[in-house]
DNA sequence: GCAGAATATGAGCGATCACTCGTGTTCGCT
DNA sequence: AGCGAACACGAGTGATCGCTCATATTCTGC
């Protein structure tokens, strides 16, 4: 009958009791992906657990994929936070004391959520409209990229573009497999200590 | 009727015929995963395109799961071979080369089927019976520390356990992300020296 | 208080999934 | 040649999936 897409492109919260039924779809999705995995995590029952009918979900998100975007989205903006705050206080140090709150801020924003970034990293199939997490990264190295430029007194002769990478994806790959597999190295502050002297090690020896 | 497992743990394969079939199981099952994704790699597709009954398929894997594990050990054995011949190579050169070595290896080893490593990668649920993905990267770290261990005179004063984690764990990340994610670092014989130099004096720094 | 827009509902459809089992075929062995 | 074991077959079952749509309820502006 009426000529607006019916279901298809969904439309967009404006009153506040909708914007409450998105509210508690995102974060309904969040909790079944944490406790029931992936898979387990259907249109279906995410409208039940999140005591939504599955016409209401539709109407605010095209499907899964929608949902579980917006978990991922919520997610980022937590680690973006993070990220932003440490860069701002990395820019007025020198490079070994910058270097090191950066490291440390990676192994903060790791821990935000754990379970829900391990959830993220290891059974969202990274697909289709899901793809876009990489993109989440070259920003990073964009942005270091910037702080190594404003710092590149302190280096030798390098190529900033391939130093950052080297670096974001070095750090990425410490913090995050120690915070999701070697638990141990976070177990105490000494444990978390001798593992950011050592990534912080690991990268200025690097640059310098 | 039989008291033997009628269809539950399935036979093992003895015949020529049977050893026949389940290798165009696996074949079949990576080239799915390949060209279709893990999604669309389901148990009634992968029977149809590979010729063979579904029942045939149950007679020999328990199920989806079982089938995407042989693929995964089948492309382990491969990286593995890799990852053997060059630590022997290493083993008798001395910290600076050996580590050029093993990260040449670890380039090579990322380029072997660089489309299946990667589905692998971003698509396989780590979940289940498909966890035991980390179990390598464990031996990875032994058979590293055990490297640097015979070469401990060269080293800095160092916790072996720790420094193995950080030199594997960069090492992959980096080739790793160059490989799926930076097709450019790889395109001429230039740009794949410079990583590979890039890479081993992130190491030797660290190490040194 | 009322009209129309926004929001919410849930039974149910068609597709696909993993998996079974009764039956037919081929093999190894004597 | 013949027998039992190994192997192969595939229609069919029940569960679950993503998703629709006709209908009901609630809100907003006047």
């Amino acid at each position: 009958m009426a000529r607006k897409p019916l279901t298809n492109p969904r439309k967009q919260a404006s009153q506040a009791r909708s914007r409450a039924t998105v509210d508690v779809l995102i974060e309904t999705t969040a909790r079944i992906l944490v406790r029931e995995g992936f898979d387990r995590a259907s249109t279906n029952r995410i409208a039940e657990q999140a005591g939504v009918s599955i016409g209401s979900l539709y109407q605010y998100f095209p499907g899964k994929d929608a949902l579980v975007a917006a978990v991922i989205d919520r997610h980022r903006e937590e680690l973006g936070k993070v990220a932003r705050s440490a860069l701002l206080k990395a820019s007025t140090q020198p490079l070994r004391q910058g270097i090191r709150t950066l490291v440390t801020a990676a192994v903060e924003a790791h821990r935000i959520d754990p379970r829900l970034h391990r959830v993220l990293a290891e059974q969202i199939p990274r697909t289709g409209r899901l793809e876009k997490v990489e993109t989440f990264s070259r920003r990073n190295y964009a942005l270091f990229k910037a702080y190594l430029e404003r710092h590149s007194d302190e280096l030798r002769t390098v190529d900033l573009e391939l130093a950052s990478f080297v670096c974001v994806t070095s750090v990425e790959a410490l913090t995050h497999s120690a915070v999701l597999h070697n638990p141990a190295m976070l177990a105490d502050d000494a444990a978390l200590k001798t593992l950011i002297d050592e990534t912080t090690r690991l990268i200025v020896g690097y640059l310098q």
